[in-house]
DNA sequence: AATCGAAATTAACTTTTGTTAACTGAGGCA
DNA sequence: TGCCTCAGTTAACAAAAGTTAATTTCGATT
């Protein structure tokens, strides 16, 4: 069962919080179960949901032209997890949201938690903080792939995530690089080679 | 002159705001005027600036180990600009941000309008949007280099920013969309050639 | 008007990636 | 145990991008 003290445990970045103020967003919360292969939100869905990953692993994807699933995001716990297009452009998410290991999310609607937040000065500190890291690790991404070449985002990728690595299939770390699974095996054996 | 008025009618995206809450602003701000070549944030700074471009163009630029100059970023008028480096991870910006036309920005310190925001509610909205649109815009340009390949990116961004295509040298879009100026010129050819 | 310099284009060559398909290996299931 | 499926690797080829350097083009400046 779900109370506002172990809702203070779940959300780190909310532990400075008073209780009081937990429990505005303990009523909106709902907590999911989720398999492997299960999916938090489906492309086309237009409802903002937000969560925060209690523990698993989540990848956002789409089909291509070509009828190829391209994985664009991975987030796992300690992260929160929403649709941009439902949340920042208002739009119906052109991305599923699929658990790869059995997940735990706490779920909320987001327009109902942006009330609180507005009712609540307190949250707004925290509210930028994350936003903030958002763009912080977003533009990371865009550097890397500015600055870097295909193994050099691999490389960097091993050894700033080692512990995903091991937690996915290559082929969707290939998507989150920019290339093909073909071209991160080739990587991956002139890596190796070089290494002897 | 500056003034609150004035002020008003520069920050397109704070024209909701009360003249009251203005003035908290208008005391922080100062106007800067630059010719082309002219930095507004060096690398290795550590003071956090943050400014609105109310004419002209920035972009931002780091000399990566081959000694070329890389550029990763554009903003123009009617856009914010600020080193994440600095507001985002708090460490000395790896970027310059130099102005290749004549520019007007209206700088101010970052810290202090945290203060000023933190003290007045009514901002916080305005904020959030604010942080959001930078969350999507970077998103999207992630998701570009991983569902488009380079020409895609490139016909993507005439599309999109057509008025600044011709406002900037070539090469420094090449670095935007992650390729050699040497490539984009082929890919210009190539795409006149399918015109023909 | 002539010259200079930088940007863009073109060329030649190397390296890498994309594409398609065959092959290998390991886990899951009957 | 044997089979099936799918991820990952390898192979072969085509296409594209990186690299370096020569050439052209265009604007600025004297």
């Amino acid at each position: 069962m779900l109370n506002a003290e172990k809702l203070k445990g779940y959300f780190r970045m909310f532990r400075g919080l008073s209780m009081t103020d937990l429990k505005n967003i303990y009523h909106l919360v709902s907590v999911r179960t989720m398999k492997p292969g299960d999916i938090f939100i489906r492309a086309g869905c237009e409802r903002k949901h937000i969560a925060y990953i209690r523990k698993g692993l989540i990848r956002s994807f789409l089909i291509n032209d070509k009828g190829d699933e391209i994985t664009t995001m991975l987030r796992w716990e300690d992260q929160f997890v929403a649709s941009h297009d439902n949340v920042v452009w208002n739009r119906p998410s052109r991305f599923d949201f699929e658990a790869l290991e059995p997940t735990e999310l706490i779920q909320m609607d987001y327009d109902k938690l942006q009330e609180v937040l507005r009712r609540n000065p307190a949250y707004e500190q925290v509210r930028k903080h994350f936003l903030l890291k958002v763009i912080g690790e977003s533009l990371e991404r865009v550097e890397s792939f500015i600055l870097l070449n295909p193994e050099e985002r691999y490389l960097k990728f091993i050894e700033q995530k080692p512990e995903i690595v091991n937690r996915v299939q290559d082929k969707y770390i290939a998507h989150i690089l920019g290339i093909t699974p073909v071209s991160l095996s080739r990587i991956r054996r002139r890596i190796a080679e070089s290494r002897k």
